[in-house]
DNA sequence: TCACATTTGGGGTCAAGGGCAACATATTCG
DNA sequence: CGAATATGTTGCCCTTGACCCCAAATGTGA
């Protein structure tokens, strides 16, 4: 792959992939279109696309009926067939999602579970929905990876799942471990940093190149990071661990935790009990905390705001993103009073680095670790569409 | 640049690219051995590295007396007469020096400044050095661009410093300045990103490709961030202000200022202060503070240290480089306990991403702003040596 | 209403340019 | 002199790009 960069395929396959990035990431787009979004010959882009349709990875449909002058051009759209098999597993279920190259969620299962699942019986759930859904009503349709978000530390050279403490695993061979289940490639990454992943190219990061995004879930604080356009993953891979950071914390008596570790002051449990909740998923939570008149609620809101603006401000005085994306509870926190968040990062940072920067919540729901999962599923398809296809090229019959 | 991508020549510029940047990096190379660390053919190699000799950008020597069996290759090596003009303005003075292709610095020269010197004066010290080098026994050599290494916030865009403090500077368009006055193509960049560049490329981070730099200054914390090789910029090139960062201080009784900005608390001023002195160079300072017997000296280099951890340990989480490069003061704060500095950090950090770190102190001595800032004028003639080129393929009598 | 101009874009062919394989040759050591 | 390593040269292949012609839509005037 790396050898064959300075040499005449390795033009055409970066083409194919450019191509196949746009179709994936833009939508359906026509020929004309995507010529001049590449800057290549019509010629060239009309090949290219000839030999995506005989990968099956893309399908040319008739041209969109525009009331324009000129001759209408065909598009070329994400075939919808082509498949990744997204995996989450989390305590207390696991979620399974067919997501199509296109970028829509074809099917998409939530199995429940009553004990921590091993590793070895996630894959065997995953092998077993595979099979299933493969000879229902998928057929027509071809899974062509498997992408897994784990909640925990997440080795990327191997895939190992470090530790993963809310699972009960730790040095966990998962991809090894699926891969020969399915019979299919697999990657695996943390779920935070597939988030940021979903949010950069989907969510609310969309045209945005630099963000920091910060997940606040039931069992602690998860991050990633995207810089350049790209999922910065450190030498290990586990990079975005914000959670396991320690802000300054002005206010002596906003400490609450021994070690100031980022997820022990500002969490989810601490917001349940001042809810008085014992359970809750995050909308009620959230409306709980916004109808509550119960006293506490609004101070421990304004100290887990405050605590966050630190942790904040920290991250854009180091990396100095354009956009930090709150999501899970931390968005919950952060609309409590967005104003007052974005004036205390604006405190904290450098006014130079704060001025180019926008706070928002994340913007896609459920689907989002789906949708990341998925993309990593895919990235090696899309850097280079001729290699790794297990089937080779698809012969339409007619 | 960015169009010219998936064309024949783009190809072309790729390779020439890689192999200015090999022998630009890794030194003098014999032909074979780039054939074999390009991966490209032999014939190739050959008509490349004689399109870089027309081009005035390498030579090519005879090959080097190997006892070996077998056939010498010739080698090709950076031309040391293609030259980048590197600029350090500071307080007291300005750094100019002649860096070469081949990384050797030509020469080096250290006017002292009895005042702050405008951007405009600066401009024009530029000059005037560069038009009596020029005349001087650089003839024979080319200066290409120039580099700035500024201590202060550049805005990447336009290399317009935003805010030099120290200098005096806010809003100040030097690159534009000194491109008027040099008429050469002018870089502008962060001291401590600079500094950082030179360390991954030249100094303690070679073959390290995710690192963090923090250097301790006269007038605080500056850092830079490389991750997959390549700098981190941020969305307006800010990025690495770690100094400008409020990590948590465990102990109540460590505090001192009242923000709890880092810079505020590890500083340079409160060790001449502890070693009882006003003024002292780096080496005199660390001796001073090794020798010294006065009470509290190594209690505030303990408790400087104990906030560095902190620091560090945040941004080890969040970013998991494989190396931390620690300059200036903070190499002698680390170097006081560096067994210390690294069980705190371990204490702070996440396993996982501990036990790829390493912490050193920075290898390259003065030069490492002048090779930074060379660096980044080189940078786009190295992107692509076709480009930019100012006076075009240089032809050899003979 | 119909022919025709205008605009936009597809199809096909051929040329150009860059990299590669193959064959022949050169240089050093044992 | 043979083995090992590496260069030089020539012809070929492959991919892109330019060119010419045609196709499909809209708009317009007799």
């Amino acid at each position: 792959m790396t050898e064959r960069d300075g040499t005449l395929d390795g033009v055409h396959r970066r083409n194919l992939s450019k191509l196949l990035g746009l179709v994936h990431l833009d939508g359906p787009l026509s020929r004309a279109r995507l010529t001049t979004l590449t800057g290549l010959n019509r010629s060239t882009v009309a090949a290219l696309a000839g030999e995506l349709v005989d990968l099956g990875l893309v399908v040319e449909r008739a041209p969109d009926p525009t009331n324009r002058v000129g001759r209408p051009s065909p598009v070329i759209a994400a075939d919808p067939r082509v498949l990744a098999l997204a995996v989450n597993p989390e305590v207390d279920a696991v979620t399974i999602a067919a997501v199509a190259l296109d970028g829509s969620v074809a099917r998409r299962e939530r199995v429940e579970v009553d004990h921590l699942l091993a590793p070895d019986e996630v894959a065997a759930l995953v092998a077993a929905t595979l099979e299933r859904w493969r000879s229902s009503h998928l057929q027509s349709s071809r899974f062509l990876a498997v992408g897994l978000a784990v909640p925990g530390l997440v080795r990327a050279s191997d895939g190992m799942v470090r530790l993963a403490p809310h699972l009960g695993w730790a040095d966990a061979p998962i991809r090894t471990l699926v891969e020969q289940a399915t019979q299919l490639p697999v990657t695996v990454g943390n779920d935070a940093s597939l988030g940021a992943v979903a949010e950069h190219l989907f969510g609310a990061g969309r045209d945005v190149d630099d963000l920091v995004y910060l997940n606040g879930g039931a069992s602690g604080i998860g991050g990633g990071i995207v810089l350049g356009g790209r999922l910065v993953g450190g030498a290990g891979g586990y990079a975005g661990e914000f959670g396991q950071n320690r802000p300054g914390i002005a206010l002596t008596a906003d400490r609450r935790a021994d070690g100031g570790v980022l997820e022990d002051e500002v969490s989810r449990a601490r917001l349940l009990e001042v809810a008085g909740l014992t359970t809750a998923d995050e909308p009620t939570l959230a409306a709980a905390l916004a109808d509550s008149i119960r006293p506490g609620v609004a101070q421990e809101l304004a100290r887990q705001r405050r605590i966050l603006a630190t942790a904040l401000a920290n991250a854009v005085n180091a990396l100095n993103p354009s956009l930090v994306v709150l999501g899970g509870f931390l968005a919950t926190v952060a609309d409590s009073d967005l104003a007052a968040l974005e004036a205390e990062v604006a405190e904290q940072a450098m006014p130079a680095a704060f001025e180019q920067l926008a706070i928002r919540t994340a913007a896609l729901g459920e689907d989002r670790l789906m949708i990341g999962a998925a993309e990593a599923a895919f990235s090696s398809l899309l850097a280079d569409p001729l290699a790794g296809l297990p089937i080779g090229p698809v012969h339409e019959q007619r």
